[in-house]
DNA sequence: AGCACGCCGACT
DNA sequence: GTCGGCGTGCTC
C-alpha cells in the first residue's frame, strides 16, 4: 500500500511511501520516512493503492508510531482551514500544531509523573455572582451549539467568574474545555485558581514556557481526553480536544494573539472557526474589545454581554485625571504625581507607575551636534542601559559599551533624552528613599520563576511602588493597589500605524483597572500633553463604548478594518536591488490578478521598521471590502509568487490579516 | 527548507 | 592550477 506524507516543508504537496498493510485507520498517525540521506517525521495525510510517483522510486516508511493518537477529521478540518486561509503549506500547518516533543524522531516517555503537588492549597471561595454576572452567564447558556458570546466587562468586574460557572456546567456535561490567555505571565496566577477551584478535575497548561517534554505530555493528555481543562497562549488553540464543548478566549483585543513569524495566525480568530466547526460556544472577554469584535457584536453577529460594575461590594472604577508631563525632564515626575505617592505610601497602599519603555533612555545624543545613537543594522535608536553601562538594541540585540565622547564630533558630554524603567525607578529611590520599591520589565525578570516571586511579594505586602512595562499590566489583581500612574502615553497618537490608537486605549484602560480592585478607591493620574485629545476624553469616562464608536467612525471614512480586509506581502533581503525587482514583478502580478473584481493593491512600500538585522524591509498592501474575493485573489496570487525565481536571500512571506502594516 | 550539483572568478 | 561563490533542481 502507498501512503501520502506530510512533512514540514515549504511545499504544498505531499509524498507518497509505501507501507505494507497501510488501511485508512492509519490516517493521522506519525511516521519515520527516509528523506534524502537522513530521515523526517510527516504525519499520514491518506492511504492509496496507487501512486503517481514511478513506484522504483518509492521508498518505505521507517516507523509507524501508534502510541501518540492520531489526528482526528475535527483536527484536519481545522489545520486544512489554516492552511487554505492564512495560504501556508498544510504540511508545515500539521507539523507546526504539534509540540516540538512529536516533531521529532525520539519518542515521549510517559513517566510517572508528579500529579498535583502537595503545596497547601487553599479552599476556594465561591463568590456570589452580581446580579450582571448571572444574567450574562444564563444568556450564555441560552445557545446550546456554536455561538459568539463577547462578554464586555470593565475591568476587575469578574469575567473570571463568569468563565469560572461556565466551565463548571461545561465540565459537568462531560466536556472538555479549552481557556486562552495572552501571555505567559498570567497562567499562574490561573493555575492557582483552577487548582483551588477544581481539585479533582485534572488540567493542564500550555505555553512556551512548559519544558518541551512536559509540554508534549500535556498534549497527549489533553488528546486522549484525560485533561478536562486546557489552560494556554495562542499555541494551545491547536490542542486535540475530543470532547471540546466550551472556548474562552480571555483578553480577546490582545495582540499577542497574533503569530508574528511562520504561521502568520490570530489564534482568537482560529478559536472561533474550531468553536464553529465543533458546533460548541465560545467566549471572548475584553475590557476594551478590538473593533473588529466589536462590530461583530453590534452588528448582530456575535452575542453582547454587558459587565459596567465592579464585581467586589463596594468597589468602584477608579477616578481618572490627566496630568502634565514635568516642564524641565531633569526634574522628573510632575510633582502632583509625587504628592500622590507619598500619600498613597502614607496610607500604606500600594501604587504602580506604568512606563512602557524599558532601559534607562531611550535617546543618547550629543547636545553639541546633534548626533544620536542608532542602531547599525536596525532603523531604530539604542536605548541607553546604565547599570551595564551599555547601549541596547531592542530589536536585534546588539549591544555596544556607551560611548565616553561624541563619535561625530568628540563632544565629552554625551547627554540622555527620555525615561524608560531604570531611570524612573532611580529617580524614585532618591525622591522617596522610605519605599520599597520592585521593578518589573523584562530586563529585571531574567531567569524563570522570577515573575511568580514577585507576584508573590507584591500580594503579601512587601512592595510599596512597583515600576514596570506592559508585563505587570495585563490581567494582574493586586488587592492592595490603590494609584496608578501612567508616564508619557503620547507617543502613540503620532503613530503612522492606524491601530495605534486603538492600542493605546485598550493598555490604559488595562493600566487604569489595576487601580482599587479591593475594597479601597483607586486613582489613577495618566501623563499627557493632549488632554483635549478625544481619546483622553473617552479615557477619563472610562467609556470603551464611545472610544469604540468614535474610532469605527474613522475608520469607516478612510475603509480600514473592520471595514475591509487585508494581506501584507513582506519582503526582506540584504540588498535593496534585491528586493526591488522582486517586488515590481509581485506587483505586476498583483495587479494582473486584481483586475477580476474590488481587489485594492497598493504600491510597494518600506515597513514601519525600514530595516532590521541588517536587513531591509518592505511591503505591499492589498485590500478588500470582501473576505471572499481576497481570498480568491490571495490563492492566486500565492501560487504565482510561489513560482517566482528570486535569490536565495530572499524571504518573503504572505500575511493574512496582518495587525501592523 | 536543506542539500547536491555545477559552472565561472581570485587566490595559497 | 584549486577554493568557493550562489543559481538551479530535487526530495516520495
Amino acid at each position: 500500500m502507498i501512503v501520502q506524507v506530510l512533512l514540514d516543508l515549504p511545499l504544498e504537496q505531499s509524498f507518497d511511501f509505501t507501507m505494507s498493510e497501510a488501511t485508512v485507520a492509519d490516517i493521522g498517525y506519525r511516521v519515520l520516512v527516509p528523506w534524502g540521506k537522513g530521515q523526517r517525521v510527516g504525519v499520514i495525510r491518506g492511504v492509496s493503492e496507487v501512486s503517481e510517483h514511478p513506484p522504483e522510486k518509492l521508498k518505505e516508511v521507517v516507523t509507524l508510531w501508534r502510541d501518540t493518537g492520531p489526528l482526528t477529521p475535527h483536527d484536519w478540518k481545522l489545520l486544512e482551514f489554516c492552511s487554505s486561509y492564512y495560504h501556508h503549506p498544510l504540511g508545515a500547518t500539521v507539523l507546526n500544531s504539534l509540540p516540538p516533543a512529536l516533531r521529532r524522531p525520539a519518542g515521549l516517555k510517559s513517566a510517572n509523573r508528579r500529579r498535583s503537588s502537595e503545596k497547601y492549597v487553599p479552599e476556594y471561595v465561591i463568590p456570589a455572582l452580581t446580579p450582571e454576572q448571572s444574567q450574562a452567564l444564563e444568556c450564555v447558556t441560552l445557545h446550546t451549539g456554536f455561538r459568539t458570546h463577547l462578554l464586555f466587562g470593565v475591568t476587575g468586574s469578574g469575567k473570571t467568574e463568569v468563565y469560572f460557572h461556565l466551565i463548571d456546567r461545561v465540565l459537568g456535561q462531560g466536556k472538555q474545555v479549552l481557556l486562552l490567555v495572552p501571555e505567559i505571565n498570567l497562567t499562574p496566577q490561573l493555575e492557582q485558581r483552577l487548582e483551588q477551584r477544581w481539585k479533582g478535575v485534572r488540567w493542564v497548561s500550555l505555553h512556551s514556557g512548559v519544558s518541551e517534554k512536559e509540554r508534549g505530555l500535556r498534549w497527549l493528555e489533553a488528546q486522549s481526553g484525560e485533561a478536562r481543562i486546557v489552560l494556554g497562549t495562542r499555541l494551545a488553540v491547536f490542542t486535540p480536544l475530543p470532547d471540546l464543548g466550551l472556548i474562552v478566549v480571555d483578553e480577546e483585543h490582545d495582540a499577542s494573539y497574533k503569530q508574528q513569524e511562520g504561521l502568520r495566525y490570530s489564534a482568537r480568530d482560529v478559536a472561533i472557526v474550531r468553536a464553529q466547526q465543533r458546533n460548541v460556544p465560545i467566549i471572548l472577554g475584553s475590557a476594551t474589545p478590538s473593533l473588529e469584535t466589536w462590530d461583530n457584536a453590534r452588528r448582530g453577529r456575535y452575542d453582547l454581554h454587558y459587565l459596567r460594575h465592579r464585581a467586589v461590594a463596594g468597589a468602584q472604577l477608579p477616578t481618572l485625571r490627566l496630568v502634565r508631563p514635568a516642564q524641565d525632564i531633569q526634574d522628573g515626575l510632575n510633582p502632583i504625581i509625587l504628592q500622590a505617592l507619598r500619600e498613597a505610601l502614607s496610607r500604606g497602599e500600594q501604587s504602580l507607575v506604568f512606563i512602557n519603555r524599558r532601559g534607562y533612555a531611550p535617546v543618547l545624543y550629543c547636545p553639541g551636534c546633534g548626533w544620536q545613537a542608532v542602531c547599525n543594522r536596525c532603523s531604530v535608536r539604542l536605548v541607553v542601559h546604565r547599570r551595564s553601562q551599555f547601549l541596547r538594541c531592542h530589536h536585534c540585540g546588539a549591544q555596544q559599551p556607551l560611548p565616553a565622547y561624541c563619535p561625530s564630533c568628540g563632544n565629552l558630554h554625551l547627554e540622555t533624552r527620555g525615561e524608560g524603567t531604570q531611570k524612573i525607578e532611580e529617580w524614585l529611590v532618591k525622591q522617596l528613599p522610605d519605599a520599597r520599591l520592585l521593578r518589573l520589565d523584562s530586563d529585571s525578570l531574567g531567569r524563570k520563576g522570577t515573575w511568580e516571586e514577585a507576584r508573590q511579594r507584591i500580594l503579601a505586602r512587601q512592595v510599596d511602588i512597583l515600576v514596570g512595562t506592559q508585563l505587570l499590566v495585563k490581567g494582574h489583581d493586586f488587592p492592595g493597589l490603590s494609584l496608578v500612574i501612567a508616564l508619557n502615553a503620547d507617543q502613540a497618537l503620532f503613530s503612522s500605524d492606524f491601530r495605534a490608537t486603538e492600542r493605546l486605549f485598550a493598555q490604559l484602560i488595562q493600566v487604569a483597572g489595576r487601580a482599587g480592585r479591593g475594597a479601597i478607591r483607586g486613582e489613577v493620574w495618566i501623563e499627557t500633553e493632549y488632554a483635549d485629545h478625544p481619546l483622553y476624553h473617552a479615557l477619563q469616562n472610562q467609556d470603551s463604548e464611545g472610544f469604540l464608536q468614535q474610532e469605527l467612525e474613522q475608520r469607516q471614512q478612510v475603509g480600514w478594518p473592520p471595514y475591509s480586509y487585508l494581506a501584507l506581502l513582506r519582503v526582506e533581503a540584504e540588498k535593496s536591488e534585491v528586493i526591488a525587482e522582486f517586488l515590481s514583478k509581485a506587483h505586476q502580478q498583483a495587479r494582473q490578478f486584481a483586475a477580476a473584481g474590488e481587489i485594492q493593491v497598493y504600491d510597494p512600500v518600506p515597513a514601519l521598521m525600514a530595516r532590521r538585522a541588517g536587513l531591509q524591509r518592505w511591503q505591499l498592501l492589498i485590500q478588500s471590502n470582501h473576505r471572499g474575493n481576497l481570498q480568491g485573489f490571495l490563492t492566486l496570487w500565492h501560487s504565482a509568487l510561489m513560482n517566482l525565481r528570486h535569490p536565495r536571500e530572499l524571504h518573503w512571506i504572505l500575511e493574512v490579516d496582518p495587525l501592523d502594516c
